[in-house]
DNA sequence: CCAAATCTTGAGCAACTCACTAGACAACTC
DNA sequence: GAGTTGTCTAGTGAGTTGCTCAAGATTTGG
């Protein structure tokens, strides 16, 4: 039940992007250096979210990428379906993706347990991430002391 | 994001001891037929559920496996971490299982946006799962018209 | 127009995970 | 003590993840 990897460095991508959105061009090693990220990786992700129509690109020597959705449109659930697939946590729930199971005794009857308790599921991280827009997200980078303190751990 | 066929497989075992919770045992290729699992990977299952405490079992000719814990008591949530681990989809925010992100720049600083939100999607998750009792989980099964209808399907 | 810097595309790959299989072994019943 | 069940450990093939590499296309500066 992992967000992987192509997810996370493409939210953190766009966190950057978002710091200059009506300006300059972000090259793609800025983003790299100053987000850690591979950079032939990174590249991948900058090029299906592009796909996607989150960004524009230029090349060239004064090329780079840039956001050409405002960050008000853009909510963490589309980014994370273009990275990552559907949000389902398993396909027969998922409104993006459905398909049948294959296996489960219960597909053919009118109510499956399995589905009723996913699909609660799909729906509450949905409700999140379909919601969660970009500008929000890049907001909570500066408030100060809103806690990612270890204390509630173990 | 998706939940592994083991956690699917162990679910829906479960339905199955529920039912016969308090009475008789049933061999791992009863559940097996009747839920269309793999019966020797089915084994692993319902091992590890053993080891969790949500099981007992007998060996030899009259052997097989029983619930020991109420329906009541055990929680998807439960069962879940069990057979995949953690809920979290990131693993600095779990807090069965927390780990610092090795590379992200925001470790370091009082607040980091990914963490927010990653956050606010496990508790919902959590939310969901821990308070989703077998009990009830297995009563969904017997409901009439609870619709896996797939008209709200695309 | 040339050269350098950038994005673009596609292929490749090592490590890992998932879903499952196999086989030796231990315990229980009759 | 024979047969039937659970227990344990290891292995395996297919697929995915996370990343690298190399050859192109496009733009700009000189």
């Amino acid at each position: 039940m992992k967000f992987s990897k192509k997810s996370e460095y493409g939210l953190r991508a766009l966190l950057e992007l978002c710091e200059t959105y009506g300006g300059r061009v972000l090259q793609r090693h800025e983003i790299a250096e100053r987000q850690n990220i591979p950079v032939e990786f990174l590249e991948q992700i900058l090029l299906a979210l592009k796909r996607a129509g989150l960004l524009a690109s230029r090349r060239g020597i004064r090329g780079g990428y840039s956001l050409i959705k405002s960050p008000e449109e853009i909510t963490l659930g589309q980014v994370i379906r273009i990275l990552d697939g559907p949000l389902a946590p398993i396909s027969c729930v998922s409104k993006t993706a459905y398909q049948k199971c294959s296996d489960c005794p219960y597909a053919a009857k009118p109510s499956c347990p399995l589905q009723q308790a996913m699909g609660e599921v799909r729906d509450a991280i949905a409700n999140i991430l379909d919601h969660y827009t970009l500008s929000r997200f890049a907001h909570n980078k500066l408030m100060e002391g809103s806690s990612c303190a270890p204390s509630a751990i173990q």
